[in-house]
RNA sequence: GGCCUUAUCGUCUAACGGUUAGGACAUCGGCUUUUCAAGCCGGUAAUCCGGGUUCGAUUCCCGGUAGGGUCACCA
């Protein structure tokens, strides 16, 4: 099948194109999700390739780091270096071959040649343009009979037409550039590795694809690429601009200098995968509607180039938190309680008191206090979760409800015959019917009678030892009858003795 | 500096010549409430500036301003 019977075809091919140098940040995985997305909508092929021609850059361990971040978030790939497929090799270190067949095309046709300076000579030739306040141009200094290339030197594109760039961006619509955009660049460094302008134009060809998926940073490089595909007879791409991520200031770029962290890091924070995803979607583009929390099938169903952003989008941690919240409030309770497990800290999974049926208790409490899995750590260590586990200590004084109507004259023993009378009263409760609701109901008049303050907050205060907690009702349903009965009567006892 | 590009509430955005400029986050207030959280209701808040084009500009054009990108043997 030859290129235009694929064209004919219209099958869909993206690409995720990363270096190996590294963690992914967000603006890497927002790319490949956008590439992805559009590839899934269009029942296409998605690519996974990874640009290894930089072999000072490139850092050991990176590709799996990059294939786990990407699968976290929940892209997969048709074709990559850990699947294979049709093209294969994916790395292009691997590839080198093609990049030379190429090469010596360009080469033959006279669109190529070595460059014979040093690289001392190119400085000083742009330190004299720089000098001159005029841009330094390779090609004003591009040597009239270039030796022959044997490789030990910089292969560098003979640009033959000069002159004002213009193509299609299907986000940004029609770009333009001047003619100092236009130079001969290297193709392949002395080190015989393809620079990325030269290798990722052949591989895009080999590979069919269709649609480029990249930010803004390359669109002043694109005047290059389409003298490539000029120089070598091949069809342009759609090219897909996205904006770019902004740092949360709004002032510039996020990169990782700015604190871009490694998209792994959010999941140790606990973010879960689907709002990750949510909110990297909503960083470039936003649907018709005015729907914010979206789901990956709902995300390819709606995705529209055409709704990308023009403009830079900031990175606002409160929305991603939100949308946290609203991705957790989704889980099922089986998964819920499955969260919170695992983020309580090692010390209180230990106790002996923390039982499966706290666990399920204390879950909706700690839903919906929490908007990730740090927080749930946070809670614990500020101990907000241990009066579940053990019994609170407090001072007698703070039982006492700050707008409490008790007179201060016999205030303890006035206090601890209110608590005697609710002990009283939860007794009458079966063990069974021990519920919120229910205990709720058989206290209330009560509490209505000597002023809901002074009866509600000790209680609360005597089973949680915390100015903030969960109401009383809750409390004592997941204490249980004869633990809630006990720290009530530990209260008393510390007031009248 | 050259070239390119962008511009709506504090933040992210909707609007594809005619809207009381909509929504979300944040914030503030109210309700609920013993406290916290959650929930519900409501408020404050924006078209960068200056010229055009037009009966009418957030929207189209030009200029300015400000931000971003890029000018590598990095991708």
């Amino acid at each position: 099948m030859n290129r235009n019977m694929k064209k004919l075809s219209k099958k869909i091919v993206t690409r995720f194109a990363p270096s190996p140098t590294g963690y992914l940040h967000i603006g890497g995985v927002r790319t490949a999700l956008y590439a992805w997305a559009y590839a899934k909508k269009n029942n296409g092929t998605f690519i996974l390739r990874i640009e290894d021609t930089d072999k000072e850059r490139e850092v050991e361990g990176s590709i799996s780091h990059i294939i786990e971040s990407l699968k976290w978030i929940g892209i997969n790939w048709d074709e990559g270096p850990d699947i294979g497929g049709p093209n294969a090799p994916y790395k292009q270190s691997e590839r080198l071959d093609s990049y030379k067949k190429y090469a010596q095309i360009l080469i033959e046709k006279g669109l190529a040649y070595a460059d014979p300076y040093t690289q001392e000579e190119l400085e000083s030739f742009r330190k004299k343009a720089d000098e001159e306040k005029r841009p330094f141009l390779y090609r004003d200094h591009r040597p009239e009979n270039p030796p022959v290339w044997d490789g030990s030197q910089p292969l560098r594109l003979k640009i033959v037409d000069i002159k004002q760039s213009e193509w299609f961006d299907e986000v940004r619509g029609k770009l333009t550039a001047g003619e100092e955009a236009l130079d001969d660049f290297i193709l392949i460094k002395s080190d015989g590795y393809p620079t990325y302008n030269f290798c990722h134009i052949v591989d895009d060809l080999e590979m069919s694809v269709t649609h480029i998926v990249r930010t803004d940073e390359f669109i002043s490089s694109t005047p290059k690429f389409l003298a490539l595909y000029d120089a070598l007879g091949i069809e342009r791409p759609y090219f897909v601009t996205l904006p770019p991520i902004m740092a949360p200031d709004g002032k510039k770029k996020l990169g990782k200098r700015d604190g871009a962290k490694d998209v792994l890091d959010y999941k140790k924070e606990g973010y879960l995968p689907s709002a990750m995803f949510n909110f990297l979607a909503y960083i470039g583009w936003s649907p018709e509607d005015n729907r914010e929390i979206i789901t990956p099938e709902e995300f390819i169903g709606i995705f529209d180039l055409a709704r990308i952003h023009k403009s830079g989008g900031g990175f606002n941690i409160d929305k991603l938190d939100w949308i946290n919240r609203e991705h957790l409030k989704k889980l099922s309770y089986e998964e819920q309680e499955e969260y919170v497990f695992k983020y309580l800290p090692d010390s209180l999974k230990k106790l002996p008191t923390l039982t499966n049926s706290i666990i399920h208790s204390i879950t909706p409490i700690v839903m919906e206090r929490i908007s990730k899995g740090e927080d749930i750590v946070k809670m614990a260590e500020d101990g907000e979760l241990a009066y579940f586990f053990e019994k609170p200590i407090y001072d007698k004084e703070s039982l006492f409800f700050k707008s409490s109507k008790i007179s201060e004259s016999d205030k303890y023993k006035t206090l601890s015959s209110y608590l005697e009378h609710a002990v009283f009263i939860l007794t009458e409760i079966d063990e069974r019917s021990f519920l919120k609701e229910n205990i709720k109901e058989k206290l209330w008049s009560y509490a209505e009678e000597i002023g809901r303050g002074d009866i509600l907050w000790p209680m609360r205060y005597a089973l949680s030892g915390l100015d903030k907690s969960p109401d009383p009702f809750t409390l004592a349903e997941i204490l249980g009858k004869s633990e809630t009965i006990s720290r009530l009567n530990t209260a008393i006892e510390l007031l009248i003795k």
